[in-house]
RNA sequence: GGGUCCGUAGCUCAGUUGGUUAGAGCACCGGACUUUUAAUCCGGGUGUCCUGGGUUCGAGUCCCAGCGGACCCA
């Protein structure tokens, strides 16, 4: 680092600028190299990050990395001249710099641009990571993206898998007549799902205001206004740990359809994530962490019971009360702490012993509706709701069901959301007087459906953890 | 929150049963070289061994606590 900054003095004492203002490429690295037969011999000007040197006395080849790939530049100081080539050789791995010359191939048939200027964009100071091994030490890479970006490739290539997913979803809610919108992130009122929100206090208005633990109730709230169709795309925020799995801000995708259902949301689910997986993997088999995935719809569905029942023995089809239901699950041997609902030991027994099983896409529907205070009840039996999760891999991806559109009833769930907070569960429902009051105007009749993105992004890049698809994932402060 | 593992040069990593001056490759510095591909060749080690205690004649190595991280579990 110290000869950096000496060369930048001596840069700067020579009357250069190492931090030119601007310089305009004309091409990319991967545009020379795949139209080389129409570009040979024409002028090109490039730019980007010098990854590698060889210097072989009065002939030297470097290799350019910018966003596309990387190119060979072959520069020889006849034709650059004695005074720019050692300008050249005085270059650090890692600046940024502009060429422009022509293309041309190597005797060894490696495409390159022959060198025949070249400006100094930006110094770098600090030295890369090790040009072969790249960053391998997971803490750096999550702390310092740039560096992990910079030098790994296969790491670039997740974060623009990503940006593809999204615009995927995205180009998919378009075409079927969804429009995009933003709401509120601060809510003065934390709802839309079970979870302990991040406070924080708005000084002119005096008030605590909670970073949104989900869109919900604002996306229902123009349900009422008219929108028919709508879907955000957002950071959500769940003040919870973190783990492969977690992170306490991630994207959530919500959608919302009046006059759908969740039979309709449940299509949409699946089409939408095939038509994703489609577009980023090319095919809707996909392998991740070693295990094949069909993704291709229709996928599997089973009510909540009845997977229990498959994956646990325990019948809880005609249990009546929280007693039966306890005593059902420990006569097949469960282990059931007195107290528990029975919504509470329909959550236990689903949680422990049947999610690792659900590995193929598969819908779980019929929600008991103690633990879905937001979803419409099933006609045929409301102890449950129109309610579905697809699980893959053992992961819940997405949650969607029939809206509750009927504001005497949500009050009524409201309300016993409220009981079992005042019975110490801190992450149930709070009540929400402006939204019944919204519901009170009318919502139609809709479906609606959440997708964690995040998780969407690990199984499509088979990425082990839910780090290596944030870019900037949440770590301890360092000192 | 509990358990297991990890922390050595800018980066990737060695470092033996505790032993005297802590190593290699890349990067970097000086030199050679007009067709290289992680170029090669010659010369040069640039360090708070995560931090703080402890045990010991002696600690990168053993013990305790802390900090940071990874994985598993709750």
């Amino acid at each position: 680092m110290r000869f950096r900054r000496e060369k930048l003095q001596a840069l700067r004492a020579a009357g250069s600028d190492p931090f030119m203002a601007s310089f305009k490429p004309t091409h990319h690295a991967d545009e020379i190299k795949e139209n080389f037969a129409s570009l040979e011999g024409h002028p090109v000007a490039v730019a980007g990050r010098l990854m590698l040197l060889r210097s072989q006395g009065k002939l030297s080849f470097g290799d350019l990395q910018d966003a596309s790939g990387r190119i060979q530049l072959f520069v020889r100081q006849d034709v650059l001249g004695e005074e720019a080539y050692k300008a050249f050789r005085e270059l650090d791995l890692g600046d940024i710099i502009g060429v422009s010359g022509q293309v041309m191939k190597t005797r060894r048939g490696e495409i390159s641009v022959q060198v025949e200027n070249f400006v100094l964009l930006a110094k770098a100071l600090r030295p890369l990571p090790e040009k072969w091994h790249g960053l391998r030490d997971v803490e750096q890479r999550y702390r310092y993206r740039y560096l992990d970006l910079i030098t790994n490739p296969e790491s670039r290539h997740v974060f623009v898998t990503r940006s593809r997913i999204i615009q995927e979803i995205r180009n998919f809610l378009v075409e079927r007549g969804y429009i995009e919108v933003e709401t509120p992130m601060l809510h003065p009122i934390p709802g839309g799902a079970a979870a302990r929100p991040f406070v924080t206090h708005h000084n002119a208005l005096d008030m605590d205001l909670y970073l949104r633990i989900a869109p919900e109730l604002y996306l229902k709230r123009l349900l009422v206004g008219g929108f028919e169709r709508v879907f955000e795309i957002g950071k959500t925020f769940r003040n919870e740990g973190v783990s492969t799995r977690h992170n306490p801000e991630f994207t959530l995708l919500e959608a919302y359809e009046a006059y759908g259902d969740c039979e309709s949301m449940m299509q949409t689910t699946e089409q939408l994530i095939a038509h994703v997986a489609q577009a980023v993997t090319g095919g809707t088999q996909i392998v991740y962490q070693g295990r094949a995935i069909d993704l291709t719809p229709p996928w599997r569905r089973i009510t909540m019971l009845d997977a229990i029942l498959e994956y646990t023995g325990v019948d809880l089809r005609g249990v009546e009360s929280d007693e039966e239901a306890r005593e059902a699950a420990r006569k097949a041997g469960f282990k059931i702490e007195d107290g528990l609902s029975y919504g509470d030991v329909i959550s236990h027994l689903f949680e422990e012993y049947v999610e690792p099983h659900l590995i193929q896409p598969t819908f779980v529907v019929q929600h008991p509706v103690e633990i879905s205070p937001l979803a419409k009840q099933n006609p045929k039996d409301p102890r449950f709701t129109d309610r579905f999760e697809p699980f893959i891999n053992g992961w819940e991806v997405a949650n969607g069901f029939s809206e509750l559109n009927d504001p005497i009833e949500q009050r009524r769930r409201f309300e016993a959301q409220m009981v079992q907070r005042a019975a110490g569960d801190d992450e149930a429902h709070r009540m929400d007087e402006d939204y019944i009051r919204a519901l009170e105007y009318g919502m139609p009749p809709a479906g609606g459906l959440g997708i964690g993105i995040d998780r969407l992004t690990m199984l499509l890049t088979d990425s082990a953890s839910i780090r290596d698809v944030i870019l900037f994932p949440h770590m301890r402060r360092r000192l």
